[in-house]
RNA sequence: GCCCCUAUCGUCUAGAGGCCUAGGACAUCAGCCUUUCAAGCUGAAGAUCAGGGGUUCGAAUCCCCUUGGGGGCACCA
């Protein structure tokens, strides 16, 4: 027996409510949540709002609705750091007792004047630590003016801090380079640095999966457990997904809430399966893999390091795949939802469900994503709306095309059994009598039923139609024609 | 300015020294199928593996430098 179980295993989805969650936050969420369900093991879902002042109203309830949505479902949480403020301090005043963090009395004026001339003369803006060795009389001063410290971290002056990256390798920042970041803001509130470790710490996460740009700061992690004495868990920095001019995803460039993806009509197993390949790939040519073969063969070592653009005609192509691999009743009703909020007002309510099963039968293989249904089967709910123009072709003026449709209608009307086998036993010789080819017959018909050059084959859509309805459209048709001769 | 990460087709990627005259996918183009569209199938085009030095019998793969890209340097996360 050498299989041990893997209850160790703690992952967490950690994110700010400072915004809605984009395609990179919820991708961090995918592989963490992938990596907890490979390894047996838990997902925990803490919102970090530390930041009083950026909190987004709403923004947590669509954190959670996009996890429900691509069913990254939680085990633990969510869990409030706001909650939780008396452990974070309870915790940083013994550091201060220990005399490892420090009480910083600069005001932010100050701060912010020194990094301006710090910037001006080329240096990295980097705290000065003015408070990192104050008097005790000096302290008594200060705070007999009123000023609220905030609390530093006494980030040793030398020596380097190596840590391990499970998708990197060994990464090292020499210590000077770092400054004495702070741990507790002036309002009481624990600043990232102090809440995530901490939290990561007592909430026993074994492994910390998140964006590459937190790589810089992992070395004030690091030595923040060291100083607490507490073991760290592994780090994984993944590639970040970057817009279309590379930058870091922002609301800026339209970073699209996921939320909104499923608004778009998109699939969330296509969403999950688009995500996973975005950073990550399980061979040289697989592409379709469902939630089940992606916690079997995710694994850390074949994630990339570079960062991602990511590709809409992509998940587009395979959103459309799973649309069509779905069953018909399933894509009715997913798509149902999107035909009663985009079909025209004037389409009755509630829709037919045996109609509309008939109807996306022939959508299905049509729509990229739930969205376009509506659009594509308008017709078949709504009048035909065109422009009488397009009845016309070079081959085909008004005169012969009143004409075919004429005794179109006439032999239409002859059919006792309305199905699309009789429809085209009756019109595809007609085309021949007409001295027409089949496309220009077709084509002008399908004007007429469906209003449109581009639509579902013909005679399956004419027998969904019905009779009365393909007879009164082909008489419209006529009256448009009339008014062209 | 400093620090860190990174570098294969337009995009997502495979590649862990010889299997690579670099494979797959999306997108693009062409053909087939066909009543249009879509789907499907077939094929084409598309990467001097950022550039330059090494190491090696042999490098996309290892090392160094340069360049490019990204991220970080807040009482934001």
């Amino acid at each position: 027996m050498q299989s041990e179980p893997e209850v160790t295993v703690r992952l967490r989805f950690a994110p700010s409510p400072t915004g809605y969650p984009h395609l990179g936050n919820i991708r961090t969420a995918l592989f963490n949540w992938l990596f907890a369900r490979h390894h047996n093991g838990k997902f925990i879902l803490r919102i970090e709002d530390t930041d009083v002042t950026r909190r987004v109203e709403g923004a947590v309830e669509t954190i959670l609705d996009s996890l429900r949505w691509l069913g990254l479902n939680w085990d633990e949480g969510p869990y409030f750091q706001s909650q939780r403020l008396p452990i974070y301090r309870e915790i940083v005043h013994k550091l201060l007792d220990e005399g490892q963090v420090y009480l910083c009395y600069c005001s932010p004026q100050r701060l912010e004047k020194m990094r301006q001339e710090q910037i001006k003369r080329k240096q990295p803006p980097k705290y000065d630590r003015r408070c990192r060795d104050l008097t005790q009389r000096e302290r008594t001063q200060l705070e007999a003016m009123g000023v609220t410290p905030v609390i530093r971290f006494k980030t040793p002056l030398a020596g380097e801090t190596t840590f391990l990256d499970l998708i990197h390798g060994l990464v090292t920042f020499k210590n000077d380079t770092l400054d004495d970041f702070i741990l507790l803001k002036s309002d009481g509130y624990p600043t990232y640095h102090l809440a995530n470790v901490i939290d990561d710490h007592l909430m026993a996460i074994s492994h910390v999966l998140r964006a590459d740009e937190w790589l810089s700061s992992t070395p004030r992690h690091v030595l923040l457990y060291q100083a607490l004495n507490w073991q760290a868990p592994q780090f994984a920095h993944l590639p970040m997904i970057l817009g279309p001019d590379r930058a870091k995803l922002s609301k800026r460039h339209g970073a699209t809430t996921i939320t909104e993806y499923q608004k778009q009509g998109y699939l969330a197993d296509a969403m999950v399966n688009f995500l996973a390949l975005l950073g990550w790939s399980l061979d040289d040519h697989t592409e379709l893999l469902s939630r089940e073969d992606l916690i079997k063969h995710f694994s850390l070592e074949r994630v990339g390091k570079t960062a991602a653009i990511f590709n809409k005609d992509k998940l587009e192509w395979m959103n459309g795949v799973y649309l069509r691999a779905l069953s018909l009743g399933e894509f009715v009703q997913q798509a149902m939802p999107f035909l009663d909020r985009d079909l025209p007002e004037t389409v009755k309510r509630p829709l037919d469900n045996d109609y509309v099963s008939q109807v996306l039968s022939l959508i299905q293989e049509r729509a990229k994503t739930l969205a376009d249904v509506p659009q594509l089967a308008s017709f078949f709910f709504d009048d035909v709306q065109y422009d009488a123009g397009l009845l016309l072709s070079k081959k085909r003026d008004a005169k012969s095309a009143a004409k075919a449709m004429t005794i179109a209608s006439q032999k239409l009307e002859e059919i006792t059994t309305w199905d699309a086998t009789t429809i085209e036993d009756v019109l595809r010789p007609l085309a021949t009598k007409l001295n027409l080819s089949t496309g220009e017959l077709f084509g002008l018909l399908r004007i007429a039923i469906t209003g449109r050059t581009a639509a579902p084959p013909l005679f399956q859509t004419m027998a969904i139609l019905g009779k009365g309805k393909c007879l009164e459209r082909i008489n419209k048709a006529l009256q448009l024609l009339s008014g062209l001769c």
